[in-house]
DNA sequence: GCCGTTTTCGGCCCGACTGTTTTCAGTCG
């Protein structure tokens, strides 16, 4: 990632630093977006939106991409995976769709260009699964998909996407009370109708109501990565559009919050209407739900709201400004506008005696003007940024390019996808100086671990770092062997001290056992980190947006002792998680812990979820110095060393 | 439906937890 030497984007810089036309993954979230037929894409089937979408493809810029016509397919085979299992088909036939939707998902070819031989190299992917995704392509839909889709309405697989409700439950409540929607099953518990059904109870209405409130609580919000990959598409097309000077996303989505509410793309031209047309006939717009000179609101074929805004060019900066918040931060710089007698709009500062402009073009010239230097997005929240701003205390933020590797990540020996070899290739493509494998230990027992697997995959990866090393030059990257530790509920791991005392770094990290009660997990994880071999703790809280709340352990305890033990704590880049989250590392960074912006990578394409980490370790304030994954390979490896020896001897 | 140093059939991630049951089904990681 060490592309340039810029420490910061340019103040007026068209997009977050850490754009970098990586492929993120398929689509995941959850509230609003919820899988329907019309959200999953079909290939060149010429009524459907998206259809449309894929037979105009535009070629990708170095701003944006287009959607992999894998993850369509992955989508696709997902969805037929569910309605398998709710249609009570056979589990395994569902697990192999599933499987292969993961690996088509994760393949790092378009699925698009193979032939059927092509496909069936695919791990996963056999003659009849090649076949349907040729049918797809060919045709715009898969026969036995589209005949199981006419046995379940789509509200039957939305509600499998509630927690604790699974495919099962959901068919009995479709097939005894005809329950196709989230908020039919909401009329139902509350008329007690689910009080007859068999396997139903008072505690599984609970449960299910309780989940419904936990996806309620999200909102209509989406998980940051699907709302990037959208707001890329549809900056990389407009950005061609004639007359089009600039065009970048704003709001949340440019402050790269962990969830988004709607896409604000702004465009600088002189004339908005070519924009607005081309905007609105965009084959992801389903629906113009507004459309003015200056702003044309649409909802996309993803289910998400999308604003564009056309500025005048000159007053570009002042409109970005203005268009990226947040709210409360906008609220702050306008008081300190007022109190020297000017006047901030999305149209420039203004005098309020004269009502001159004063300046306008650049987000920079605005802050200048106010006194403030540029202040990134990802600190525009009111939480103490203007204030540091004033005094010239602004941290100099931890960005993409200063991730020198990942400490965490897997391969095809536990979980993930990807072959040792393949991750260890893509990890030498980011430019990264050095790369950990840490597949999962022993007591993940569905991972088949055993000492002797773990052995073999560290010879082969020395045997990889060897011919790295003779390679010579600045490019060499260094392998780390690591392993990911699952932390017991008694804050045991897997392996004794003496195999973990073979391992280069040790991620430690809690999987099951989520309902202890708070001194025990807050046990749990000081224990973790008062182990000698552990040296980062793994997703800490374990929370999934929208579907699992955090542990609810003390985490200031859990800080302090990774504090006092040299212990790591983790930053996980998966949109899923974003793990921590940005207000707790603004809480542990009082504690004077170091951190580690790892993408927990199951498959090589993973390796770019880096960015949403990176992001949230921005939200959080960071430099480079509290990121550990920033420092050169020997000071990593001091740390890594250095706190086995102090916490051993004590 | 996939796959193979357990290879063309017969397994497939396996154990725990929860709530509803009274011996187990469903869900989850």
């Amino acid at each position: 990632m060490r592309r340039g030497s810029t420490r910061r984007p340019p103040p007026d810089h068209p997009h977050p630093p850490f754009l970098d036309g990586a492929r993120v993954r398929p689509q995941t979230t959850w509230g609003s977006w919820l899988p329907s037929p019309e959200r999953v894409p079909r290939a060149g089937s010429p009524s459907g939106p998206s259809g449309a979408r894929v037979a105009r493809r535009v070629p990708t810029t170095t701003l944006g991409r287009v959607a992999r016509s894998n993850d369509e397919v992955a989508a696709l085979f997902q969805e037929y995976a569910d309605l398998i299992l709710i249609t009570g088909g056979d589990p395994f036939k569902a697990r192999a769709y599933e499987k292969a939707a993961r690996a088509i998902g994760g393949h790092h070819a378009e699925v698009r260009d193979l032939d059927l031989k092509g496909l069936q190299k695919i791990p996963g992917v056999g003659k009849s699964i090649a076949e349907k995704v040729l049918e797809y392509f060919r045709g715009g839909s898969v026969s036995a998909v589209e005949e199981v889709r006419a046995k379940i309405p789509a509200g039957v697989r939305q509600l499998t996407m509630i927690p604790t409700l699974g495919p099962r439950k959901a068919m009995t409540l479709y097939e005894e009370l005809h329950i196709s929607s989230i908020d039919e099953l909401v009329d139902a518990i509350h008329q007690e109708r689910l009080r007859d059904l068999k396997g139903f109870g008072p505690r599984t209405e609970e449960k299910i109501l309780h989940g419904i409130g936990l996806m309620q609580a999200a909102g209509d919000r989406v998980l940051v990565d699907v709302a990037m990959d959208l707001a890329e598409e549809l900056v990389s097309e407009l950005s061609h559009v004639r007359g089009c000077l600039r065009c970048v996303y704003a709001g949340s989505l440019r402050r790269l919050r962990e969830t988004i509410g709607d896409i604000d793309i702004l465009v600088a031209a002189r004339d908005s209407e070519p924009v607005m047309r081309a905007f609105t006939s965009l084959p992801q717009i389903t629906e113009v739900t507004a459309h003015g000179d200056t702003k044309t609101s649409v909802r996309t074929t993803r289910g998400l709201a999308v604003d564009l805004r056309v500025l005048p060019p000159d007053a570009w900066g002042a409109g970005l400004l203005y268009f990226t918040g947040s709210r409360a931060h906008n609220i702050r710089i306008r008081e300190i506008a007022v109190h020297q007698g000017l006047r901030l709009s999305e149209y420039g500062l203004f005098d309020v005696d004269s009502g001159d402009l004063i300046v306008s073009e650049t987000e920079e010239d605005v802050y200048s003007r106010l006194g403030l230097p540029w202040i990134p997005p990802a600190l525009r929240e009111d939480r103490g940024e203007v204030e540091a701003g004033l005094r010239g205390e602004l941290p100099e933020l931890v960005t993409e390019e200063d991730i020198r590797g990942d400490l965490h990540t897997h391969t095809d020996l536990t979980d993930g996808l990807a072959p040792l070899e393949e991750m260890v290739a893509a990890a030498e493509q980011r430019g990264y100086s050095y790369f950990a494998v840490t597949d999962h230990a022993p007591n993940l027992y569905m991972q088949r671990m055993t000492e002797e697997r773990m052995l073999e995959q560290r010879r082969q990866l020395h045997e990889l770092d060897r011919r790295h090393r003779g390679r010579g030059g600045s490019g060499r990257m260094r392998l780390l062997h690591g392993t990911e530790l699952n932390i017991d509920p008694d804050g045991e791991l897997d392996w004794p001290d003496d195999v973990l005392a073979g391992f280069d770094l040790c991620v430690a990290s809690v999987h099951s056992h989520f309902n202890q009660d708070r001194a025990a997990l807050t046990r749990r994880l000081v224990r973790a980190c008062e182990n000698p071999y552990v040296n980062v703790i793994g997703h800490p809280t374990t929370r999934v947006i929208g579907k699992r709340p955090g542990l609810d352990a003390d985490l200031d305890a859990v800080f302090a002792a990774c504090a006092r033990t040299g212990t790591a704590l983790e930053i996980n880049s998966h949109p899923d998680r974003l793990d921590l989250g940005d207000e707790a590392i603004l809480r542990a960074r009082r504690y004077g812990v170091k951190f580690v912006v790892n993408s927990d990578a199951h498959s090589a394409l993973h390796l770019a979820h880096l960015r949403f980490g990176v992001g949230t370790a921005q939200r959080g304030w960071l430099t480079s110095e509290d990121v550990i994954n920033t420092w050169p390979y020997a000071r990593l490896r001091r740390f890594l060393r250095k706190g086995r020896a102090e916490r051993s001897a004590a």
